[in-house]
DNA sequence: AACAAGATTCCCT
DNA sequence: GGGAATCTTGTTC
């Protein structure tokens, strides 16, 4: 299948399908926005993404079938929104694969473009690399402290993501490495290269300074 | 009913 | 690099 045919598809065709790990890879560099109460559209290029891959994984929240109201959202049908929230934070994830299979991908980093004044206000002043380099900060920066998306289906919410090829950004290189914030006592899950990040690009969660690449590692 | 463990972030040292 | 903040689920007493 040619990539570029991915234009005219929506969200449904796009989230299934297809492996969610090799979905997750395709989202890097295509642009991510959420337009606000205000009508103020605020987003980035996607930098960082995780993918879950269901049941079968160890570090999902539906490991093993588990199924309750906060992660109801990994087993409707991809496309759908799925918003989690712990220690005050929020993780905006988007469901793939077909109903009742309850994999996902997390939004981990984005590279700020629009609204970036008004998602700086949202963080409390914070600036550069520190506005969006991470699942929490992306969605307080978008202004986000509920749930209330949780369950949409993404073309009836404010957040979109433009799979349009001509409007994406072309990393030089995307490296997988291992997810963050998983220490399970499997190794074969905790160690599995399911992060997708745009090399040497600053908003990378996590990415040091001595790594960044010319022009934030874009071709 | 109490408690530990998370797909984290921030503010120290 | 370590600890606190702080919400929800699942486990155990």
């Amino acid at each position: 299948m040619v990539e570029n045919t991915f234009k005219d598809m929506n969200y449904s065709e796009y989230f299934t399908n297809r492996p969610t790990d090799q979905i997750t890879r395709d989202l890097i560099g295509r642009p991510l926005t959420f337009t606000n109460q205000n009508n103020q559209v605020l987003g980035g290029y996607i930098v960082e993404a995780e993918a879950y891959m269901g049941r079968k994984d160890r570090a999902a929240h539906s490991y093993g079938g588990r199924r309750s109201p906060a992660n109801e959202g990994l087993y409707r049908p991809g496309g759908t929104i799925y918003i989690y929230s712990q220690r005050q934070y929020f993780f905006f994830d988007v469901a793939c694969q077909e109903e009742n299979e309850p994999q996902g991908v997390l939004i981990r980093a984005i590279e700020p473009v629009w609204g970036i004044e008004q998602m700086i206000k949202n963080r409390s002043g914070k600036d550069g690399v520190l506005l969006t380099n991470g699942p929490g900060k992306m969605m307080q920066a978008f202004g986000i402290h509920s749930r209330n998306w949780d369950l949409h289906p993404l073309e009836e919410s404010p957040f979109s993501i433009d799979l349009d090829d001509n409007k994406r950004k072309i990393p030089r290189e995307i490296i997988a490495t291992p997810r963050i914030g998983i220490n399970q006592s499997d190794p074969y899950w905790a160690e599995k290269k399911l992060r997708y990040i745009v090399s040497g690009n600053p908003y990378v969660s996590g990415m040091k300074k001595h790594n960044y690449a010319n022009n934030n590692g874009w071709t």
